[in-house]
DNA sequence: GTGCTATTGCAAATCAGTTGCAATAATTGA
DNA sequence: TCAATTATTGCAACTGATTTGCAATAGCAC
């Protein structure tokens, strides 16, 4: 009983719109994570009519949900967006120059810098491994 | 022959100021990274004249001769900074209730959690684990 | 269909960080 | 020690990402 995108977002008690809809689709045909920006220009290149703050709250709420996870790369300034549907827990790698960014499929993180130079084909400049939860007090 | 932090900084072209020092001295008696604001913060506190945008100045000047480290916490929206000097490779745990930061001594990433756990007594809720360098194309 | 209320667009605000410019202060070299 | 050079500073204004207020619009449940 495969349960629907939308019926997951009515169940939340939330709507689906054609602009949710919209962003959704975006979200789901792309490999890597995508700022609101990022994700505003596709839309706009596909001729949705969508105002950049929509995109924000459409994303937030996605978010609340837990159809959408919110992302920050290393050394970056803003946040990304992906599906969470069928994606393993993975890791990113963005290139210093280029922007470009890519998944990595392994996590098992041992030799990590030569395994992921040779997965990925990427010269390893720094990484960053950061944890967040609940302190002894606030738990 | 040790070299003092002046000395590291005339080297670089650059010169040791008055409010300068005190970004220094707030840095290296803190054991957790501080974002410009909390910098501030403090600075004014001990009554130091400063202006925020002296500080990003600052902390943008001591990271380029690489005496100070930028870093980006998991989820977090800001950069902080802390002394290299001293500091061995070391990552960092944030509580997502209060904000207290502190470091993680290990690293050989293993039995991630439950380590971290013991050590720090924190539950942990997530992590992230990031990466940059050169693309093939870039490299 | 009708009504309730989530969602949207637009304008304006907020927050982190950057930039331009003239005044000031560290350094270097005579 | 003093003068000249130029890094540094403060202040104002700007940028870019994200949020918020509000009235108009449009899903959805009955």
């Amino acid at each position: 009983m495969k349960v629907s995108v939308t019926d997951e977002i009515r169940a939340s008690g939330k709507r689906m719109t054609r602009t949710r809809q919209a962003v959704l689709d975006v979200l789901a045909s792309t490999k890597y994570p995508l700022s609101p920006a990022e994700l505003y220009a596709r839309l706009k290149k596909q001729n949705v009519a969508i105002d950049p703050v929509t995109v924000y709250r459409n994303l937030s709420a996605l978010k609340s949900i837990g159809l959408v996870r919110q992302i920050k790369l290393h050394q970056e300034e803003l946040f990304r967006y992906e599906m969470k549907e069928g994606r393993e827990h993975h890791h990113h790698i963005r290139c210093k120059s280029c922007g470009k960014i890519e998944d990595l499929l392994l996590c098992p993180l041992k030799k990590l810098t030569s395994m992921i130079q040779r997965e990925t084909r990427f010269l390893v400049g720094d990484h960053s491994l950061e944890f967040s939860g609940w302190c002894p007090k606030c738990q």
